[in-house]
DNA sequence: ATATTGAATATTGGATCCAATCTGGTTTAT
DNA sequence: ATAAACCAGATTGGATCCAATATTCAATAT
C-alpha cells in the first residue's frame, strides 16, 4: 500500500529561523536603528550556537537590513532621509509594473479576499496591526503577478522601509487617506483597467513618500 | 611617534573572499547551471574551514546566484527563458533611470573615461574580454547617478544575466550593434541629453533582451 | 531480472573551542 | 591635569569536532 506523499513541511534550519525573526523584528522596529545585534545574545535567546546567527546576519547584511564591520559587529541599518526617497522613488517604479501584470491575472477569489483586506485595512483600530494589515491588502493584489524577480525588488524596498510607513500610517490623516487610496486601486483592478490601477499604485506610494518627507527635515 | 592612519583597506575576511570569488565565477560562468557547490571542496581551495563558506554560500543565496536545499547543498542558480526576460524587463525600467539621474553629473573627466572604454570595447578582438569590457563601459555611466538602490538592483540583475550576456555578445552581430549602441549612449551623455540617453539604454537592453530569446526556444 | 532493504560513505548543519581585534578604564609620564 | 601607553574583559572570525541527513551500492527477496 502506497501513502500520500505528505510532505512533513521541512522543518527550518536553525539560521533560516534566526533569519526570519531577526527580520520580523527588525522591519517592525522592535529593533532600533543602529542598534547592536550582538551574536551571543541573539545566540542564547534562540537556543543555538553563534554560527546559524552569524549566517542569518550574513543573510540580513546582503538585504541591508543591517550593516557589519569586521571585528565590531552589526547593527540595524537606518537610512537617511535622502535614501528613504529614493526607496521610495524605487518603489513607485516598480509596483506599477508588477500591479499592470496583475490585474488582468487576478481571479474572482483573489479580488474578494482584497476587498476583504481592503475593508479590514479601514476599520482597523490597533495602530500596531496597521503595518501587517497594509502590507497585507497590497501583497494580496501584487501575488497575482508572475513577475517573481520585480516582487523580490519590492519585497525588500518596503522591507526596508517598513518602519516609515507604519509611522506615516499613524500620523494624521494616514490611515484615511491610505484607506481611499486602496479602494481606488481595488476598484481599478475589480474593472480589469490595469493602466488606472498602475497610476493609482504610483500616485499612492508617492503620496507616501511625500507625506513621509515633510516630516523628515535633516538630511 | 605616530603613524599615518595607514587604512590596511581592512584585508577581507575570509568569508567575504570566498564569496567575491565565488560570485565571480558563478557570473563569467566557470561554474556552469546546476553544478553543486562542495563546501569542503572549496573550503580546501581557499585554505580555510566550512565555516566562512557557508557564509558565503548563504550570501550568494540571498542573491539568488545558487540555490540550496537543506542537508543537499548548493548548486548555481540557472534562469528559465522566461525568468531570463522578467529580469531584462527589469534592467529596461531600472537602468534608463540611473542613466538619466547620472548625466547631468557627469564630469568632463568621466565621459573622457567613458570614452575611452567605450573604444575599448569596440576593439576589442578577445572574446573572453568582451563581457568584462561592457560591463565596464556601463558600469562607468552609471558610477555618476546618487542612486546607490538602483545600482544595487541594476547589479544584481545584471549578475544574474551576465552568461547569458556574454554569449549574446559572441554572437553573430553582438558586439558590432552593441558598440554602435555604446557609441550613441555615450554621445547622448556628452550632450547632456539625458532623455535620450536614458531611451537608447532602454533600448539597448530590449535589443539584447530580443537577440537572446530568439535563440532560447523551450519555457 | 527487478525491486526493496540496509549498511557504508559522503555531505551538510551545528556546537564548542581558540585566535584576533575591539573597548573601556587604569596607570604612567610629562 | 592631560594625553599616551597598557592591561583586562568583551566580542567577533575561524578551526575542529560531532550529529543529522542524504547518497551510493551491495545484499536479499520476489
Amino acid at each position: 500500500m502506497k501513502l500520500k506523499s505528505m510532505d512533513i513541511s521541512a522543518t527550518a534550519s536553525a539560521s533560516t529561523i534566526v533569519f526570519n525573526a531577526l527580520r520580523k523584528a527588525i522591519i517592525e522596529g522592535q529593533l532600533e536603528e543602529g542598534e547592536p545585534l550582538r551574536q551571543d545574545e541573539i545566540a542564547r535567546l534562540f537556543n543555538t550556537s553563534r554560527i546559524p546567527v552569524r549566517e542569518a546576519i550574513s543573510r540580513l547584511q546582503e538585504q541591508g537590513l543591517v550593516r557589519t564591520q569586521r571585528y565590531k559587529g552589526a547593527v540595524v541599518a537606518g537610512l537617511s532621509p535622502k535614501e528613504t526617497a529614493e526607496i521610495f522613488d524605487l518603489r513607485a517604479l516598480v509596483e506599477p509594473e508588477i500591479i499592470r501584470d496583475a490585474v488582468p491575472r487576478m481571479s474572482k477569489e483573489l479580488l474578494a479576499e482584497a476587498r476583504e483586506k481592503c475593508a479590514a485595512f479601514s476599520s482597523a483600530t490597533d495602530p500596531m496591526a496597521y503595518g501587517d494589515l497594509n502590507r497585507d491588502f497590497h501583497e494580496t493584489l501584487y501575488s497575482a503577478s508572475e513577475l517573481k524577480f520585480f516582487q523580490e525588488i519590492a519585497d525588500n524596498a518596503i522591507d526596508r522601509v517598513e518602519r516609515q510607513i507604519r509611522a506615516q500610517l499613524v500620523m494624521s490623516n494616514g490611515m484615511e487617506r491610505a484607506g481611499r487610496e486602496h479602494f481606488g486601486i481595488l476598484e481599478a483592478c475589480e474593472n480589469g483597467d490595469a493602466d488606472l490601477a498602475s497610476k493609482l499604485t504610483r500616485d499612492h506610494i508617492q503620496g507616501a513618500k511625500a507625506s513621509l518627507l515633510k516630516h523628515l527635515k535633516q538630511d
